[in-house]
DNA sequence: TACTTTTAATATGTAGAACATAACTACTAA
DNA sequence: TTAGTAGTTATGTTCTACATATTAAAAGTA
């Protein structure tokens, strides 16, 4: 009946002047270290306090878009996106399905690592990984330890640092989804000690399926809640 | 001779009243419906003016980690995480080294959902995949096009929405890299035909080394630049 | 002239007051 | 009981004022 009626600006000032400005950096085709107008310059352009400006920049200033200096003004700059990923990034508000959507993600990584690991291993990086599978143990409270540890490890070999800070992050939320469904850091047939072996000596293919092997249990469980 | 010497409050006010509502927020332990206090109780309590604190709480408001209502007050909700990547991951502004990194991450993600793909597979899934196929032409603006439709498809078909919207964003950065090094979309041995027919009939490890091939061109770049 | 010091101008940072507006609450009248 | 009305409250928005850092211009000195 009311199809095609859509409330008129239910969304904030502030809001707004985000998308604003969002479409005016566009169309300028701003690039960092660009000068930006005045917050006056801003507010009298677009009708509204500088109030409701700032707020807006102050957006831009956390996602790392742009930055300011007294008298100078403000800058276009390059956002740290992993950080802005960061500030998101907290289980406890997240809800579960997209939590769960995080978990498959990081299995999919730890998957897909192979060749670059292959591309960028050198024999400093498996004397590391002997070390930490050689300081494994059997206690419990060591064990996610050793998990973070190796897999952290195989995560920096790929010599991509926007990837190690994504894994850094997922650590929590792979933490949380095994708390949350009481589950155990369970290893599938293939243990560290023959990744490393296979990382050490092998092929590629031999340590996607040792990989695989690994994680079958997650994968398994994926398998049931299908 | 000054080591050790630190400026104080380096930082804007609205920065510090984020760092400490960040705080706040974890050791209260808020879930998403949780009210928050007042804009003047929460001014009032940091010792600043409401003007900052506004300033900070703006900045949640885009995370999507707080939500308002007029008279009712602010609530914790659930942000959502790849709206958030979305609003920074502005391929313009983002420094190529960190774009060479997302580049990357697409090549694990695709080389890694082999298992999801044959977890999830159903023969409606299979049937679009071949008409996509089918579809494809040798013109080279419909490539990428065909490129998109048919990767995407498979994302899709991951049943992982995150993932989905994460490869959607991934595109433009894809496809910046791209023009920067004035490459083509090239495509190894195996196409995306074989792809299909493979997922169709054949194995996981076999899906795997389809995919690894098709892939190879931009994997052995990577070898090169190494 | 060359160089240092002072002064002024300017854009952001912060504070405070004021009023608008939406939404909840309680009271009142039919 | 119900409908309507008035009051209260927290956010939304605007305006003014002043602090502060930094650049640029002006003035003074060797």
């Amino acid at each position: 009946m009311l199809n095609g009626i859509k409330p008129i600006a239910a969304k904030s000032m502030a809001e707004r002047v985000e998308a604003s400005l969002r479409e005016y950096f566009a169309k300028e085709n701003f690039k960092p270290g660009d000068p930006l107008p005045t917050e006056l310059e801003l507010a009298a352009a677009l009708g509204v306090s500088r109030n409701v400006v700032r707020e807006a920049l102050s957006r831009f200033k956390m996602l790392g878009i742009i930055e300011t200096k007294k008298k100078t003004g403000m800058v276009i700059s390059n956002p740290d996106i992993m950080g802005t990923f960061e500030k998101v990034l907290t289980p406890e508000i997240i809800d579960e399905s997209t939590l769960q959507d995080l978990f498959e993600l990081r299995l999919v990584l730890e998957m897909g690592i192979a060749d670059l690991l292959f591309i960028h291993k050198t024999p400093q990086d498996i004397a590391e990984l002997e070390d930490i599978v050689a300081r494994e143990t059997k206690g419990d409270n060591f064990r996610i330890n050793n998990e973070i540890a190796f897999h952290g490890k195989l995560y920096q070999m790929t010599g991509n640092e926007t990837m190690k800070r994504f894994q850094t992050l997922l650590l929590p939320v792979f933490g949380y989804v095994m708390k949350l469904e009481n589950k155990q850091y369970v290893s599938g047939r293939t243990t560290h000690k023959d990744l490393v072996r296979i990382l050490k000596k092998g092929t590629v293919q031999e340590f996607k399926d040792g990989m695989a092997s690994h994680l079958q249990p997650h994968l398994d469980r994926l398998r049931q809640t299908k």
